[in-house]
DNA sequence: TGCCGTTACGTGAACCGTAACTATC
DNA sequence: GATAGTTACGGTTCACGTAACGGCA
């Protein structure tokens, strides 16, 4: 899973607490505050308002979660999408030739092919 | 401007030649390169095909280039709201107040007022 | 030779953890 | 005292620039 600025912001605003966020994701309490700060800082605007109990989102704040909810739906997909481009370039190919000389072809290929799809083993079947 | 990750691979995929996205960028050629390699090694696949002339988008560039484009609009539209919502706490307010410990009121709030908003300049003025 | 991508290498910055401080319950 | 956020400090990692190398017009 490919952690981004992004899920840090949300975890905190789905928990309204820094230390439990930082709990989900792994990382300290005291790393998720410094990325925090570091980003309002940044954008010049409080994602957050501190309050005694617990952390609120302010209008900034919204604004920014609602954003990035969706750019984390957009990365879903994306990483969907890659994914099954890279499980399709994994497998086994068998190859048949019926003429002496394809091995050649075969030969003279196979590098270029293995260094492109390193994952797929081509197989070559001779019939006579 | 902030730019991250996916404007990069952007630019590269515009110019098809990583020497001419890094100027454009204002980083080195190397950077970016190494940019690039890094993000394919992360990913697990080639987004670009080097070709002895240019780059050109593999079928998994062109997925990561279509959803990074989804991506930058978001961001330019959250961009935008942060920036109006932060031009909208900067400016000048004037207080006319009729009452003499309407003062004391406003040096009681201000200090609290001035650490939320520090653009704005309050302004009062008492009338008799 | 000039332009390209790539790699080696070093330095300055960024990340992020532990620990300590403060405030609230 | 427990739990919260923040800050100090430090070590490690990372980013990214310069320089050098190899391939191609």
């Amino acid at each position: 899973m490919i952690t981004n600025r992004s899920d840090y912001i949300l975890a905190i605003a789905e928990h309204g607490n820094i230390s439990r966020a930082a709990k989900t994701l792994y990382i300290s309490q005291s790393g998720l505050n410094q990325k925090l700060i570091k980003l309002e800082e940044e954008l010049g605007l409080q994602l957050f308002q501190r309050n005694k109990q617990h952390l609120s989102l302010t209008p900034a704040g919204k604004i920014y979660v609602e954003n990035a909810k969706k750019i984390q739906e957009i990365q879903k997909v994306t990483y969907a999408q890659l994914g099954e481009l890279k499980d399709g370039a994994r497998g086994d190919i068998f190859l048949g030739t019926t003429q002496a000389h394809g091995i050649d072809l075969f030969t003279a290929i196979f590098p270029l092919f293995h260094e492109k799809f390193p994952h797929i083993n081509l197989h070559i079947q001779e019939r006579t």
